[in-house]
DNA sequence: TTCTTTCTGCACCGATCGGTATCTAAGTCT
DNA sequence: AGACTTAGATACCGATCGGTGCAGAAAGAA
């Protein structure tokens, strides 16, 4: 067991790790990761090229941390909606996070997991296979939490569990692409609540 | 009146034009706007850089070209559907063409018109521009034939064709997302048929 | 202080980007 | 035939790509 906490020797490093980060979240966010450049995302997490090779590895690293931190923060509502106590809520909630967080005005419009990449060039292929994951992650949590409605009897018993979640998915990834294009959030909000009429049961 | 008509002075071109902006558009399809290089480009045309401008203009002219091929072939389910004789057949239509298109399994999966360039640094950023004016073209069109029904007492009073037009195509963009990410065609039928459960009225 | 370790800033790497100049070959016109 | 026009191939342009080497500054340990 050793004692390497609070022993950080040489120089510690001039700025905010975690900021730096949120930052380049922002840019992958907004340009997708081939068309976020080096400089563009050093330049906005105010540090050098060498700084950022130090602290993150490389561009796949660091797209890859963004990508964790974009999870845990701004895409936090899938989290939370999956621990509603019912099916519907767990919909209910999951899309209107979508929307939210699709729309916020202080933030690029859509959703890093979709537009970040989408297709890709060999250069971009790790991230976009990164993100079809994600997507896939995504989709097995709703699946498991449907199954488990079902088990519960929250959902009918004939109600299809995968088909649920895809569903979802669906949904919340168009909602991610109409924002991207200028869609407002009343306009996606309209369009969760209509997606969620025909929700189980009936 | 002059005529120019068969009698293109010069040497004439040694390769069909048409294939070759129907190979751009498959790469353009499969790696998006900034994912594609000329390279990539012209040695899938199989012709070269300075036959490519003289043809074609530059990379940006490129896609567009090859975004109306898109529109024209692939995409054409969007036109035929608009035809359709009711806004459940339109609806219906629209949404198993975007299945089966996004879904071929002799072109890329997914939408050129959505993963082209959803996010994109400066160099993309005209393309980009341009798919969100595709898709809002494709909804601007979905809208008026549903409010053409409207008029015609095929669809309810209370009908919404903004919203409907906007579910369809947010339904639609989400599955080119799915299809990108793996989904198969009957998975996404499915998710289709779903969506269309509580479609007007009732 | 001195040593060690790491951060920072700058210049720079080879590769590739989109886009061209140049030269030759190949076709149509007079 | 000869003039004219354009396609095709090669090599190249400046700019930018992701990624580094290096020198010096800065901070903790001894």
């Amino acid at each position: 067991m050793e004692n390497t906490r609070k022993a950080p020797i040489g120089r510690p490093r001039g700025f905010d790790a975690d900021e730096a980060l949120e930052r380049a979240m922002l840019v992958f966010w907004e340009q997708g990761y081939e068309g976020a450049s080096l400089t563009d995302l050093t330049s906005a997490m105010g540090i050098t090229r060498k700084s950022m090779y130090a602290a993150f590895g490389n561009k796949e690293e660091l797209f890859r941390k963004a990508l964790e931190r974009y999870t845990e923060g701004p895409a936090a509502y899938a989290a939370r909606a999956l621990e509603k106590p019912s099916a519907r809520e767990v919909a209910t909630a999951f899309l209107a996070g979508s929307v939210s967080t699709t729309t916020r005005p202080d933030c690029p419009a859509g959703c890093l997991g979709v537009q970040g990449s989408l297709a890709s060039g060999d250069s971009g292929r790790v991230a976009q296979d990164a993100l079809i994951a994600w997507r896939d992650d995504a989709r097995a949590r709703l699946r498991h939490r449907f199954q488990r409605a079902v088990d519960e009897g929250d959902l009918p018993p004939g109600a299809d569990p995968e088909l649920l979640a895809r569903y979802l998915m669906t949904v919340a990834n168009g909602i991610a692409v109409q924002a991207a294009g200028g869609a407002t959030r009343s306009e996606l909000q309209q369009v969760a609540d209509a997606s969620l009429r025909n929700w189980p049961p009936v």
